[in-house]
DNA sequence: TGGAATGTTGGAAC
DNA sequence: CGTTCCAACATTCC
């Protein structure tokens, strides 16, 4: 379901369990043991793109919501629940098909926030000096690691790589530093536009290229394929999208 | 109705 | 031992 967008939606509607202790957490997590939760105290979220950290002082649970991971705020559904936590004022949550890991310490040691592209961190500096050392890798790729646009899915992908009008498979050393400046900034303004769309109920009718039959701009059909690393679905249009060389 | 999809991980295989 | 590959996870939509 999400990309970094939706998890600061997802934060803002579990923020009603913070300041509340734990009374009884149990679910089908292998990874730790779920009692290590009762009894703790939910001190703060936060997020680091697509991931969601619950802050309990000693240790924070890390909740990936992977492709179809949903919660249930005093409610369930007719499936096998991950995490289910209930609190001490009677309130409850149900995490389905979500992925959960422990992390010792402090998440600052951990989290890089300059890279997060939601985050007040942000700082495009480091993200340009991180892509420098990156010119042979396709754009595609790049937008699409957690590393270097922490939050961005493949939906901001298709998108971006349509407004700025770059080809997926153009190389990040081809790109002129100022369409690199350019694919930098639209990531961040989009995944923005992203958010607000996303509040509105309405993320699907701005897509412009992501599952889109045609060009907006020249009619002609988009090209669809699955590229890069981990071949991700891709719509570009061969006409206005240009490939750098 | 089957296959693909807003994603990542961990372990096998090489 | 480093890297690459693939299954696994799980649900909704087309």
């Amino acid at each position: 379901m999400p990309e970094g967008p939706s998890l600061i939606i997802f934060k803002e509607e579990l923020q009603q369990f913070v300041g509340k202790t734990v009374t009884s957490a149990s679910g089908s997590i292998k990874s730790f043991d779920i009692s290590m939760l009762e009894d703790k105290k939910l001190k703060r979220l936060k997020t680091w793109g697509k991931h969601l950290l619950c802050d309990f002082g000693d240790f924070t649970m890390r909740i990936h919501f992977l492709m179809f991971g949903v919660y249930y705020i005093n409610s369930s559904k007719d499936k096998p629940v991950r995490l289910y936590l209930e609190f001490d004022d009677g309130s409850y949550v149900n995490f389905y098909s979500t992925a959960h890991k422990l992390l010792e310490g402090t998440i600052e040691e951990v989290y890089d926030w300059k890279t997060d592209v939601m985050s007040e961190e942000w700082d495009e500096k480091t993200v340009a000096k991180k892509i420098k050392s990156m010119s042979d890798r396709p754009v595609c790729d790049v937008l699409l690691d957690q590393d270097v646009f922490t939050g961005v899915g493949n939906i901001i992908k298709n998108e971006v790589l349509f407004l700025t009008k770059i080809h997926p498979l153009t190389q990040i050393g081809d790109l002129p530093p100022k369409k690199r400046k350019e694919l930098i900034e639209t990531a961040v303004s989009y995944t923005y536009d992203f958010l607000d769309w996303k509040r509105e109920g309405t993320l699907r009718s701005h897509w412009q290229a992501h599952r889109q039959k045609t060009c907006p701009r020249d009619h002609i059909p988009f090209h669809k394929d699955y590229l890069g690393e981990n071949k991700r679905q891709s719509f570009w249009c061969e006409e206005c999208q240009k490939r750098y060389e």
